[in-house]
DNA sequence: GAGCATTCTCAACACTGTGTCGAAAAACAA
DNA sequence: TTGTTTTTCGACACAGTGTTGAGAATGCTC
């Protein structure tokens, strides 16, 4: 593991690192962890079970490197809005269109370290930065939005968190449920109901 | 196991069972599933960790079971509202605010049948059925409305689905960071939000 | 390319928790 | 009491995790 920007090419080591992320990955999206047993990971990646002790300290700790490296392609889903202000609904409603599409497919792992009930320290880590670093910024959102008088009143870190969890819940249902809505259909929705929620605002029929 | 109704007397064998629920619940209140073996379970009980199996298939036997005894309950909980027609903000509040004494005191282990990624196929019947009755539940309600004219136009089923999920997520929130907002002020924004949701309204202020 | 250090691999072991079985004890009915 | 059913539990088999230490492979330096 080269530190950050380190010029060193990447060893034999390095490149199996990737490749046990890489094929847990692949396999996290056709079942739950708590069905993958470190055996099976270490065989997707070509070595050993006890060899896997080599590169993570258990199955959690892959878990949160594994999202770590997700953390940037999650954030980034929903930068345009987050650095837009007021009512911009186009940037709002391409912002979940992307997620929902990385939900679509990414779903069940991302939904494991969203919403497991006792994930070990280092998923606790990673989930409690990104959440908070989620919350934080859309709750600096909606009080610059609050500030210019456009948002009902009420707590922005609640709403914050509201909108936070709506939208994770109904990406996490989708998932579980992909033939129950029409994509287009869901986000519209979704895309209002925050909207409404968060500005009290209904906007105009599309 | 008597039949519902049967007039025997409770056996041995029926209170035991009773003070492995009642044993669970107290024990669950306290840490996660996960963290829980069936040997304690036992012990709080009385019994030796084999004696187990003779009531409970499982872990996730007894929460299933756990979880069926305290369907009721919740279910309640929301009942005057769902029975209520239009904007009852007063039912709603109310409601929700039973809901979060609640979840303060069960959330623990209501939030894991809920929100546990991979529960066995007990949990999961029992999950469904809840999800789906109280989703249905909330979307007779919402049916009930649009039909008068009263909420937004939007799936009244993804509606509930949202609603049920908000609620949900705000429960959870609350038990995991009790500390973070006040009752009253959490329960307010949640009801006005559930409000500005269905019925695209923000309540006159309180 | 020889010598040396680092990186990597894995078989063998110890441990914890789950679930099964059958024999015995306790409770109940006739 | 006697026979039947219910309840209890020790002993076993098994699966998955995590540790250790020996040695193979790799890369670096001269």
């Amino acid at each position: 593991m080269p530190a950050i920007g380190s010029r060193r090419a990447p060893t034999k080591g390095d490149q199996r690192e990737q490749a046990l992320l890489d094929a847990a990955q692949v396999v996290l999206r056709q079942k739950p962890i708590g069905q993958v047993t470190i055996d099976e990971l270490a065989g997707a990646a070509g070595i050993a079970r006890s060899g896997f002790y080599f590169y993570f300290e258990s199955k959690q700790a892959l878990l949160a490197a594994l999202w770590d490296r997700a953390i940037g392609q999650t954030d980034a889903d929903m930068g345009e809005w987050l650095a837009s202000d007021g009512l911009d609904r186009a940037a709002l409603r391409a912002g979940l269109m992307l997620s929902l599409k990385r939900w679509k497919v990414e779903g069940r792992w991302l939904r494991e370290v969203f919403l497991a009930p006792d994930p070990g320290p280092e998923v606790m880590g990673v989930r409690e930065r990104l959440v908070d670093d989620g919350c934080t910024m859309f709750r600096h959102r909606i009080e610059r939005d609050a500030k210019a008088g456009l948002t009902v009143d009420g707590p922005p870190a609640l709403l914050a968190t509201m909108v936070i969890h709506l939208r994770l819940m109904t990406f996490a249902d989708a998932f579980a449920n992909p033939e129950a809505h029409d994509e287009d259909e869901l986000i519209d929705t979704l895309t209002d109901a925050i909207l409404r929620l968060v500005y009290g605002v209904t906007p105009a029929k599309r």
